[in-house]
DNA sequence: GCAAAAATGGACCCGCAAGTCCAGTTTTGT
DNA sequence: ACAAAACTGGACTTGCGGGTCCATTTTTGC
């Protein structure tokens, strides 16, 4: 009977509480000792749920983290078939950075994971993976309304706008300015709404 | 007489090889240890040149890999006054990354520094103003001559740009994969060239 | 050539935080 | 209700790796 709901339960007030220590003090508050404090558990706990120890966690973090940066955008993500949905969701992106402030727990996660580097890159590969997938959707569906040239590639227009928001990002990140996120997004879309008119 | 020949050279040796070390072995390998075999110095030197430590050490790596980074562009990137000279430069950049592989020295030691933390930023922020600086330069030097829209602003142009590098380093080194860099290059480009058709 | 300062070697210290252990409690399935 | 399994508490161990110290050698400037 592994897992019942309590345990559950605790093992969900870990990873959240851990997610949370990242977000308030940065990576190098997260020891296990501060999680324990914070989420009110024993080192017991810990190593009974995460069993290899603190990468253990700090992979589930990552999980955790990286599925919230796909949900948080949604709907919009999932419906970019209007001009108007695009530019909603441009906005949904640059406003959820505004409130994660430059702590990211996942970038911060990612050059922390050690022997579990490969588990790590994964993680992070799929979650783009699957951010490209819907930014290309987007991008097909609005050529199949011919607001889009379809002489262009979708799936590489996706890959250099997906490459822009990391870099938006990262920059954030490293400097506190969203300008540059913003020029991104701004400039993908132009550059989106620009190819019709000399098709 | 702070300084001599010899210190200096052996100041340099420790440098060079803590960032080969982390080109080699990723960050965590780098241990003082690690450097004292690998440049051949013993405890008392790394703390000799560097008397905060560990964090001065990464520090230097970080200015050290920075200054690397534009340089490796030039000539190029200072004269981006033609469109074969901003292909070749693309060429140059994704080239850099091709060679160097998925251990970047200077993102890995971003996420390393703890209280010195104002610091790396200082440095990151730094290189990329550098580089955004360099890029607003040569697409004005392409709007004088016409080759791009007048009516485009340079510098946030030049942001998109700087963004969609980062990103598709980033996503590099997580996936190793090129494509987003180039992908990002070429449809940046892509725009400035288009921007001029429709103006 | 001779003090002073810089450079070097390497033994030693030491704290922190990860990880172990086991004893005790609560939950679960039947 | 009663075993088995899951859960929890917290003391203890441990090792890694950063940082300290001092003795010795080399270089520098005059």
């Amino acid at each position: 009977m592994p897992l019942t709901r309590k345990g559950n339960a605790t093992r969900q007030r870990i990873v959240e509480g851990a997610a949370a220590e990242i977000r308030r003090q940065g990576i190098f508050s997260v020891t296990l000792d501060a999680v324990m404090q914070r989420t009110a558990t024993s080192k017991s706990q810990l190593f009974h749920y995460f069993p290899d120890g603190k990468d253990e966690l700090l992979l589930a973090v990552a999980r955790h983290e990286a599925a919230g940066v796909i949900s948080d955008q949604q709907p919009e993500l999932g419906a970019l078939n209007s001009w108007p949905a695009w530019q909603s969701w441009r906005d949904k992106v640059v406003d959820r950075y505004r409130k994660q402030g430059p702590n990211c727990p996942l970038n911060a996660v990612m050059g922390q994971l050690k022997p579990t580097t490969e588990g790590a890159r994964a993680v992070a590969a799929e979650l783009l993976a699957q951010w490209q997938g819907e930014l290309a959707a987007g991008i097909r569906s609005m050529q199949s309304q011919g607001e889009i040239a379809t002489g262009l590639d979708a799936e590489r227009s996706a890959q250099a706008l997906l490459a822009g928001i990391q870099g938006g990002v990262l920059i954030h990140i490293t400097t506190g300015s969203l300008e540059h996120l913003e020029a991104a997004l701004d400039q993908a879309i132009e550059f989106l709404r620009g190819s019709v008119a000399k098709a």
